[in-house]
RNA sequence: GGCCCGUUCGUCUAGCGGUUUAGGACACCGCCCUCUCAAGGCGGAGGUCACGGGUUCGAAUCCCGUACGGGCUACCA
């Protein structure tokens, strides 16, 4: 308890790694972040962990703070905005990480190690041989301050270890998910702190960087429990108090493996250009993992900032689901209001497949308002705009080969019936308006001795090129007396 | 091998010892609405609560074990 009811100096961070883009598990970790954040009016910040140079790039980071921000989660302290605790490189922070370091040797909480990477790897295998645990058999723990000193000097490669001390017992992580964990100190190795050159490993930095910038939760992936016992002992060998912890179970695949590329896109910028808004897709991920009352399926950014707990996050690992992810996807554009919908999504895509330039919105605000309902409420994605209303952008209409089939070919005599009775009562229509046609066609298949569903079929062919479309006197309606005449006639 | 964790309809989940004949949502099926497709309304199917023992008057809920799955066990994060 306690956690969550603390509302005034909550601080937390989303930590990611450079070595490669945002992907889903990691949106979510920092929605969680910032949720908790924004709910109890703390601090959300964002560092990079950019400890291992090598896989590292300035392309990944970039990518990773305009996901972040096309998802809508603003850092209150990072990049790009600073803050009172920065840099927030972690390459930009080595004093820190020295000065930690010093802290240690003075406390006799880290040594020099001397052993070789073979060696290492060599006792490793033994001791897993032998069904123990398989951690650092601490050799060089042994080593007097002034031996340790002198092959230093001598010039002989070295790491630094954290000694964990010998009477410490079991170590207990009191996870907010999770609950207590016991981890017996002696699987616990005296871990690698710094590099032999004299580089940070990550369970130390983001142990300094935790406490130099206050962190008072840690809120992670659930891959990072194990090293928590490690961290803790990092926090005790400094002195400082212990943030809270809170791990996060994994997302899977459909076929509950890991998720990756086989299942579909991972990255979190892909969503956009698959006809995604963002708050559906923080939505979705809000869903995964954590529930407002296991009843309510839309929440809201703003209802997750009033709402989100850190309580109700479920431990157990979530299949990631696409269907539902569309169908939230589809609350979100519905709900949406005509201006907005085609501000956001219509109009973008239109221009995007080259169909209207962008000050046609301008021109005829009022006539993308009309449409924007009856597109909206038929899709689940932005991708579907053009297809299901490109029509009214062409100047020819094209058939597609099933209304082609079904509608067109099935029974010509009948199409050129209807066609020739449309055209003969459009023809009286005065002011082209949907209720003006509507008034004109109604009428038809009772005039035709023909099935309703067989008379507007073929008039919607003809107007819109397919047997699905938006309904069709608002369709007529939208492209207009002449070319609504000349597609009846083209057929 | 060692340590740690997880397991409720296909999927996400509610449930925190009795109010549960296990609730909701997506997906699925049917009906209604209807100019198509959606949306919406109504209804349906779908769970031996992983399995086996205990504790208890009573267990999805507590304890132990087993199975399966996962994480960590790096001079990756």
């Amino acid at each position: 308890m306690g956690s969550t009811s603390q509302t005034t100096s909550v601080r937390v961070r989303f930590a990611p790694s450079p070595t490669g883009t945002l992907h889903l598990g990691g949106a979510r970790t920092a929605l969680y972040n910032w949720a908790f954040a924004r709910r109890c009016g703390g601090t959300f910040v964002l560092r990079i962990d950019d400890t291992d140079p090598e896989r590292s790039t300035a392309e990944n980071i970039e990518q990773i703070l305009s996901a972040l921000t096309w998802l809508g989660l603003d850092w209150d302290e990072g990049p790009q905005v600073g803050g009172a605790y920065g840099p927030y490189f972690q390459t930009q922070r080595g004093d820190n990480y020295a000065r930690a370091l010093q802290t240690m040797i003075d406390r006799g909480a880290a040594y020099r190690c001397f052993c070789s990477a073979e060696e290492l790897a060599a006792k490793r295998d033994a001791a897993r041989k032998g069904g123990g645990p398989s951690g650092y058999d601490r050799t060089c723990r042994g080593l007097s301050p002034e031996e340790s000193q002198a092959r230093a000097d001598a010039g002989e490669p070295y790491v630094w270890r954290l000694a964990v001390p010998e009477d410490r017992g079991e170590v207990i992580v009191d996870d907010i998910v999770r609950g207590q964990m016991a981890f017996p100190a002696d699987a616990l190795d005296d871990m690698v702190i710094v590099r032999s050159d004299g580089s940070p490993t990550y369970n130390f930095a983001s142990v300094v960087d935790d406490i130099d910038m206050g962190i008072t939760h840690i809120i992670r992936g659930d891959d990072h429990v194990s090293n928590t016992p490690r961290q803790i002992l990092v926090f005790e060998a400094l002195g400082d108090a212990l943030p809270r912890f809170a791990h996060l179970s994994m997302i899977w695949g459909q076929d509950n493996k890991k998720l990756s590329k086989r299942h579909g896109a991972t990255g979190v910028e892909e969503y956009d250009a698959l006809g995604y808004v963002p708050e559906a897709l923080v939505n979705y991920l809000a869903l995964l993992g954590w529930s407002l009352d296991g009843e309510t399926t839309i929440v809201s950014p703003r209802t997750l900032c009033e709402h989100f707990s850190l309580e109700r996050i479920s431990k157990n690992p979530a299949v990631f689901d696409t269907a539902k992810l569309e169908w939230i996807n589809g609350v979100y554009l519905r709900e949406m209001g005509a201006e907005e919908f085609a501000r956001r999504g219509l109009v973008p895509r239109l221009v995007a497949a080259g169909l209207v330039d962008a000050g046609d919105y301008e021109a005829r605000a009022d006539w993308y308002h009309e449409l924007a309902p009856l597109v909206s409420e038929r899709i689940k994605l932005l991708t579907e705009v053009v297809p299901l209303c490109g029509f009214l952008f062409v100047d020819a209409v094209r058939v597609d080969e099933k209304a082609q089939a079904k509608v067109l070919d099935k029974d010509p005599e009948a199409v050129s019936v209807v066609v020739a009775a449309a055209l003969t009562a459009l023809a009286e229509v005065a002011e082209w308006s949907t209720p003006a046609i509507e008034a004109a066609l109604k009428d038809l298949p009772e005039v035709l001795d023909m099935k309703a569903r067989v008379v507007f079929q073929v008039i919607r062919v003809a107007i819109t090129g397919s047997q699905v479309s938006p309904p069709l006197f608002e369709s007529m309606a939208l492209l207009g007396r002449e070319r609504s005449i000349a597609r009846l006639q083209a057929i």
